[in-house]
DNA sequence: ACAATAGTGTCTATCAGACAATATCCT
DNA sequence: AGGATATTGTCTGATAGACACTATTGT
């Protein structure tokens, strides 16, 4: 039975825009020498442009619901716990229609991205996506979502240790340190952030070793 | 012309969530003793109960737009400088089908508040509404965007002196610290809030006169 | 020994919170 | 004079940034 107003008409029956929501999943590449890098996964289109993975909203549907089909659908990935960031609706951003889009964020491990090929990993410098190839910029308004999306990582970076979990076991302070370097793309000092974070850790029996220098002490975050 | 996908449909042949705007128009209403209490504007319904003003998003017409048409519409006023806040988009929310709401917030100081009757205002003790009457909420998920509101403003009038504008003219230390402590509901020390906010001030020639007490220098936001 | 990293001590500048002293009006 | 408010001084505690010193490993 559905709901119908003064003049008979369903909700429905009335024009309206398209909702969709687009998905900047961002992780942190680490090199050799352990500098990492915050990256953000986007789709390879044929004509050789770019964007975030995005689908539209089905009718019943959560925006959550909306994210994790389309990550999983389009990337193969499995999303961990997507935010939404803001409400993109420039009616001409899609040549296709009035498409309203909520735009999303999640923060995935290095680890947890299997399946080879599916997916272009593209550099963020600062909040700045750099996508290879010629075009400078991705799709739509996507360069915004990920702007959007790198500031909120770099938030969620300044005070909490590892507030996404990306690193995998327990830690020492400089392994931690050198994500969020990565995340905000600075250099911290080491005295001033081990204590900003010492609080939040809890130490785990163990030592690091095998690399150069004094072993670490290893930590995991407290509670 | 109209955009078709390979089955020849257009966006508007897919079944899909509405799209709606709730907007929480917060004021600060000024007592006799010069006490401010940071309110919210309501729509009282025939049943009794209360909500926000909010519509449909029309196709073509973007977010801010159906926000002025609202509040324009619904409470006969102009808003100002609307935001967006957040997405809600529980299936379940309005009976009438799925709709999902973008809510947004504005602030308007009490003297544009014009035509008397047309609306509800009601007093927010820290992020809660307290409504008159029997029903203790607001319809649908309204109560939370208030709240959701109320911190936006709070966090607003942490740092700058009153960043909407909603002191006319001139103003004493005094009169900006009333106005700050009714929209974060605590009381603030006078010398730490002077402290805080005098470099983001310009005096302005003249003094307060009229009460007790030594008169005050005036000023104005700076820039 | 030397390079490299870990961990800690300390100094300075800044800032919030608190208290208080002085200044200047009104009644 | 006395009450009320404005304005400024000062003390304390917390914290960030910077520098440096000691500690402990591998080569």
């Amino acid at each position: 039975m559905v709901w119908r107003d003064d003049s008979g008409k369903a909700l429905s029956d009335y024009p309206r825009p398209s909702l969709a929501v687009d998905v900047a999943l961002l992780t942190v590449r680490f090199d050799d020498d352990g500098d990492g890098q915050l990256c953000v996964l986007l789709q390879q289109h044929d004509d050789g442009s770019a964007s975030l993975p995005g689908s539209f909203v089905r009718e019943g549907e959560r925006l959550a619901e909306a994210v994790r089909r389309t990550v999983q659908g389009k990337l193969g990935l499995t999303t961990r716990d997507p935010r939404q960031l803001s409400v993109f609706d420039d009616p001409g951003r899609d040549s296709r229609g009035h498409v309203v889009s909520v735009a999303h964020v999640d923060l995935l491990p290095e680890r947890e991205l299997a399946g080879e090929g599916a997916w272009l990993l593209s550099p963020v410098d600062g909040t700045t996506v750099r996508v290879p190839g010629r075009r400078r910029s991705l799709r739509y308004d996507h360069d915004q979502i990920v702007a959007v999306a790198a500031g909120w990582a770099q938030q969620r970076h300044a005070r909490r240790p590892d507030p996404s979990r990306l690193l995998d076991g327990p830690f020492t302070l400089r392994e931690l340190r050198l994500l969020h370097e990565a995340v905000l793309g600075v250099r911290l000092q080491k005295d001033t952030f081990r204590r900003q974070m010492i609080d939040r850790l809890e130490e785990v029996p163990g030592r690091s070793s095998g690399g150069p220098g004094r072993p670490a002490a290893v930590f995991r975050v407290a509670r």
